[in-house]
DNA sequence: TGAAATGTTGGGGCG
DNA sequence: ACGCCCCAACATTTC
């Protein structure tokens, strides 16, 4: 068989360009067959959320088009990845498969695959396709793994070698006679009902949008990135963590960009850094999750999983998924969350506060409503930042570190803009209210039409109260913790 | 990548 | 002029 073909296995890096298992396994000469398997049997995966498959759906079907118009196809296969693999490699003969490397929960699987097909006599080939640094490529001076980010951040610039692009293929050579799913017949876009339209209006999935939301940032959003990020009513963030969870751009095509703007005086230095230190928290991420890859479900301290959680009553945890737990800053941003399938950066930060401390609920289930509704879903930023705010993670906020959600509210949405775009009903109350309207007199409420209770609720906890009982139940663990 | 409680300081009102 | 008190403003400590 002279013209033994090779597959490529597409996972968490749906892009052409900058793709080195890509790259490589077109630079073998072979005819490529590409592949996307939706795994949703093995156990080791995490089925996806509701929002990620939405996004997952358009990003196939972009990718597939783009791969069909350079003479290829992508083939969609369904089931056990193991499984899946084993029968295309045997359908097609194929000599070789290569992939990007995964470093959360489904690395099992892939150990488990590149095992059977070298008993098979299949060569299996690997590469760094999503991280800066492999987890396993950055160790502290006494030979560990990190647990705090700045030493971590200032070990990974120190031996940081940018590599050059992986070349993006001219052309793909196709092979033909290879089933595959149809892309409609799994259902990843939600129908009865179709909640998808806010995330439609707000997003374009797929790598030519990874690529064009990276250069609007860089060309309108970067200088005073440093500051600006941190205003949920002034739009400061990147929102490229929808495309790095997909691969749909690579964190060294962003490292790359905003050197390359630097270098050319149209980014600020500091701003620059700045970006790059956030895109290396994804790393520092997954360099603790593959060193504890129970870090999803477990406190990285282990000893908060004794922490006497609340279970929380239906009508609280309500509140808070759905935006009405009567606290203008949070209510705002799980109403952005639930539509566009994203929030703010600082918002999560202060409505994660708000679960894990005053409601005291365990930070686990907060991070399961994230995985459903999140675009931007990671396995391994979504378990740092919750653990993170809820005090139990590596480099954590301190136990007695509690947001106090009218105050972060003044200070990162000081008109209210944030809050009146999303909680409508709020919209008339002056500046000086809209962040406790509990508190205003009862002329201002009437002036803005607010019914507290009936047009928008009450607190569904007292903040003061709630705060203090959290410092009492978490400070007893965190002591043992100590000792 | 907090906030609240507590402590300190210094100006001004006042007897 | 002086001591005293008040309290805002800022600093430090504590959770």
């Amino acid at each position: 068989m002279p013209d033994r073909p090779v597959i490529f296995w597409f996972r968490d890096d749906l892009r052409l360009a900058d793709n080195p298992g890509l790259a490589a396994a077109v630079a073998s000469g072979k005819p490529v067959v590409t592949v996307f398997v939706f795994d949703d049997e093995s156990r080791e995966a995490r089925p996806m959320g509701a929002a990620c498959r939405w996004w997952l759906d358009k990003s196939l079907a972009l990718l597939g088009e783009r791969i069909a118009a350079k003479g290829g196809k992508l083939i969609l296969r369904r089931g056990a990845a193991e499984a899946v693999i084993a029968q295309l490699v045997k359908e097609t003969g194929a000599e070789a498969v290569f992939w990007n490397r995964r470093y959360g929960a489904a690395r099992k699987i892939d150990e488990r695959i590149k095992a059977a097909l070298k008993t098979e006599g299949v060569a299996a080939e690997s590469f760094n396709g999503s991280l800066l640094a492999e987890p396993f490529a950055l160790k502290t001076g006494a030979g560990g793994d990190f647990k705090v980010f700045t030493p971590f951040w200032k070990a990974l610039q120190a031996s940081l070698v940018m590599p050059a692009a992986a070349p993006e293929p001219r052309a793909l050579k196709t092979v033909t006679g290879v089933a595959s799913d149809k892309l409609v017949d799994w259902g990843l876009h939600p129908t009865r009902p179709d909640w998808s339209g806010g995330m439609a209006e707000a997003w374009t999935p797929g790598e030519m949008g990874a690529r064009k939301r990276l250069r609007d940032f860089l060309k309108d959003q970067i200088a005073g990135y440093a500051e600006n990020r941190d205003r949920p009513d002034e739009d400061g963030t990147s929102r490229l963590s929808p495309y790095l969870r997909f691969g749909e751009i690579s964190p060294h095509q962003c490292w790359r960009a905003a050197r390359h703007a630097e270098e050319a005086g149209e980014a600020p230095a500091r701003d620059v850094q700045k970006f790059l230190s956030e895109i290396a928290w994804r790393d520092f991420s997954y360099h603790l999750l593959y060193h504890d890859p129970q870090m999803p479900k477990l406190s990285w301290r282990r000893q908060f999983e004794e922490i006497e959680w609340r279970k929380g009553t239906k009508a609280e945890l309500e509140a808070w998924r759905r935006g009405r737990t009567g606290y203008p800053i949070i209510d705002a941003g799980m109403r952005q969350l639930w539509t566009t399938g994203w929030m703010h950066n600082r918002v999560r930060m202060i409505v994660a506060s708000f679960f894990a401390k005053d409601l005291l609920v365990h930070w686990r289930r907060g991070e399961e409503w994230f995985w459903d509704t999140l675009v931007d879903a990671d396995e391994a930023n979504n378990a740092n930042g919750w653990q993170w705010t809820a005090g139990t993670g590596a480099d954590a906020a301190p136990y007695f570190r509690v947001f106090n959600p009218v105050l972060q509210g003044e200070k990162f949405d000081p008109n209210g803009d944030y809050v009146r775009a999303w909680a409508p009903e709020l919209s008339a109350l002056p500046a000086k209210w809209i962040h406790h309207p509990w508190e205003a007199p009862a002329a201002v409420l009437a002036e803005a039409g607010v019914k507290l209770g009936e047009t928008y609720p009450a607190p569904v906890v007292d903040h003061d109260f709630a705060r203090k009982r959290a410092l009492e139940t978490y400070k007893i663990k965190s002591q043992e913790g100590a000792a």
